[in-house]
DNA sequence: CTAAAAAAAGATTTTTTAGTCTTTAAATAA
DNA sequence: TTATTTAAAGACTAAAAAATCTTTTTTTAG
């Protein structure tokens, strides 16, 4: 569904939500570690959320990305807008040219109230609620029993 | 979410079931023409169906690709299936490596469900069912204003 | 029996997505 | 101030998906 470098976008996020703030930030190699994604490729993609404000980042000694509180505002949302774009969202499930109710393919009325919900849950649940979340039922963010909990 | 193959084979077997039997076969140029889809691509994709029995074919004059009465009592899951496989539905939507209730990533409690529900609306719906339905609510299968209930 | 029509098979090309490597720029600790 | 650390930038490679082209086989109408 979502591309791989969403989804590894999306880990991240959630992950320097747990993990960071402007006093703790961390580096690319330890994340992808972490994460288990591969390493330049995750550092293309923190550059990108960089550049569109979703994530925060200093270079040298002690640097490495963070989330500021700020950007623990956005939603999961941002990012697959900023990696894959909307059309997996607003687009027909086979293909056609446009999904609308007036115009329905033969699974419109199957697919698209999921999408509508999805993209609401998406949309209207920050980051922090996510971590929030997380921290409180032991939600899993990586492929290995990496345990989000440690430290 | 779908492959474009994929979405390309749906929409095919939805057309031979509105437009074939036994008794008309339609030849792959004329159906790529209608879908509007690529025609060589489209013509590989009936191969695997046919080779998998979700479809039927004739060669020579006068033949072309058909679904028999019995071909019209698969389900679309089956199409998904051949050419894409189950990976999506079973999968997470972060990519790791387990999707169950118990090993649930951030986002599993609010995408399993639609993949559930989606994927029993896909299998215990036939295509004979879809085809009574298209032709009953007038769905579209076309990229254009190709007309369904046309001939 | 032959020519034409159509699918089957499979090799090839193009495009997109995924992933890597190398160089440059900034920050900071010593 | 300088060496080190880290992100930023961008060129590059690899793999997968999408699409095309070419040849072969089957069928049947004449
Ligand atoms: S028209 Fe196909 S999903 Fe909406
Ligand atoms: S664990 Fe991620 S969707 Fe189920």
């Amino acid at each position: 569904m979502l591309s791989n470098a969403c989804q590894y976008a999306i880990r991240a996020i959630l992950y320097l939500g747990i993990q960071t703030d402007e006093n703790n930030k961390i580096g690319v190699k330890q994340i992808s570690e972490d994460l288990e994604t591969p390493q330049p490729f995750l550092a293309k993609l923190l550059q990108q959320l960089t550049k569109t404000n979703l994530v925060s980042s200093t270079k040298g000694p002690n640097g490495g990305f963070y989330l500021s509180e700020k950007d623990t505002k956005n939603s999961v949302w941002d990012v697959i807008k900023t990696i894959d774009g909307t059309s997996k969202f607003d687009s027909c499930f086979l293909g056609l040219s446009k999904c609308t109710d007036e115009t329905p393919c033969p699974v419109h009325f199957i697919v698209s109230p999921f999408k509508e919900k999805l993209l609401n849950s998406f949309r209207d649940k920050t980051i922090e609620q996510y971590v929030i979340e997380i921290q409180q039922t032991g939600k899993i963010i990586s492929l290995k029993d990496f345990d989000i909990l440690k430290n």
